[in-house]
DNA sequence: CAACCATGCAAGCAACTGCTTACATTCCTG
DNA sequence: CAGGAATGTAAGCAGTTGCTTGCATGGTTG
């Protein structure tokens, strides 16, 4: 008894994590792609190599699963600001290496977003959780940008449009590869469009 | 017997129409929200006024609904052609009016579009149709770019990137919106962005 | 008026879904 | 070896879902 605290920790049999993460994987993905009624614990198990039984007797619910697959959502500002912490020779190169960053990021939490996307009505909280990586994304931005156009390397202008086509050509192209599966080189060519998508977005601003 | 066409056409009771009308609406918005399987024919049937075995009557099965709401999506290509039919003074005059008939496009379609988003896995067909109206905006905006600059109105580069820059910009700002309820002054203040996004990408352009 | 047509209403069915219960099995640990 | 913990198996239950059937009703049209 006095080792239980242990068994959570390490999995008693050292089994018992591997068990519930593969649930959760299972989870996370077939939730991603067929929404959380398509997922059906029986899907789930099966997918998992697991009983059904198991699954409830790792996760009160259902819902629990989704929620517990929501956490790995947060603390999305803090790794944007990360990644602008270093010191950059010129504007291009902060917004590539933002770009890299923000796009990095959605695509680790691809099946996450995707959940969130599909299940909008059904659970409104995750809604927010959905938009607010992107909109973080917008903020952060705005603020280097402006950040940028006071010690004079910018001209003074609102900063919040460009951030915003920026970030939304990201997210466009994440949206189109792995929700819609297609396959152009626009977007496949993730390198170039860093590059490409950085140069106007800065001339434009250097003279918008 | 020899008027049954008529009854098709205007309704031989003139509920026929009516009702049908009301059947597709109500599912077009349930779909949109909760998506496909949350829509359940009881829920449609419901706020559709009407008993459920009616829409059993006009629909043979519940798909036949979701086949019947999709066929609106088509035909995108010509319309945004026939926004950039005029003559226009300016580059950023083009994108202005071509920013707006796609946006508008967008949000007259929106539950459509929600639909193919949601319903992404559990009906392929329907991915396809939901990118295929961003793509066709990218590519139609690229030819038009493309002209300007044989006109040698731009000077000479890849348009794919900034068509790319320009479409996203308005698909998320619409996705903010309509999908997530996003109430933010950058994505309500359509006018302005519409100006501002323009002018932005044309300086872009330019010299990039 | 009579035939017809769209609709409503009541009932139900077979399949599925989330979830439970009771019991057997296997492995680890003291 | 004994006890416990994690899992499997079998069965099922109550609720939902897509869809059907049979019958009644009320308005329209010839």
């Amino acid at each position: 008894m006095d080792h239980s605290f242990l068994d959570q920790a390490s999995g008693g049999r050292g089994e018992e994590q591997e068990t519930r993460e593969r649930i959760l994987s299972a989870a996370r993905q077939l939730m991603a792609q067929k929404g959380y009624k398509g997922a059906t614990t029986r899907k789930i198990s099966e997918l998992a190599g697991v009983n059904e039984v198991t699954i409830f007797r790792h996760f009160k619910t259902k819902v629990a699963i989704l929620e517990e697959l929501l956490k790995d959502i947060l603390d999305v500002r803090e790794q944007l600001e990360k990644g602008l912490e270093g010191e950059f020779t010129n504007v291009k190169e902060m917004l590539i290496t933002y770009a890299k960053t923000y796009y990095h990021l959605l695509v680790e939490r691809k099946e996450i977003l995707m959940i969130c996307l599909v299940e909008a009505d059904n659970h409104p909280e995750v809604v927010k959780l959905f938009s607010s990586l992107p909109m973080t994304a917008v903020d952060v931005l705005c603020a280097k940008l402006a950040e940028f156009q006071e010690q004079g390397h910018l001209p003074k202008s609102d900063p919040c449009t460009p951030a915003l086509m920026f970030i939304s050509t990201f997210f466009y192209a994440f949206m189109a590869k792995y929700r819609v599966g297609l396959d152009v080189s626009i977007i496949n060519d993730e390198e170039k469009l860093y590059e490409h998508a950085s140069e106007i977005l800065l001339e434009g601003i250097k003279r918008a």
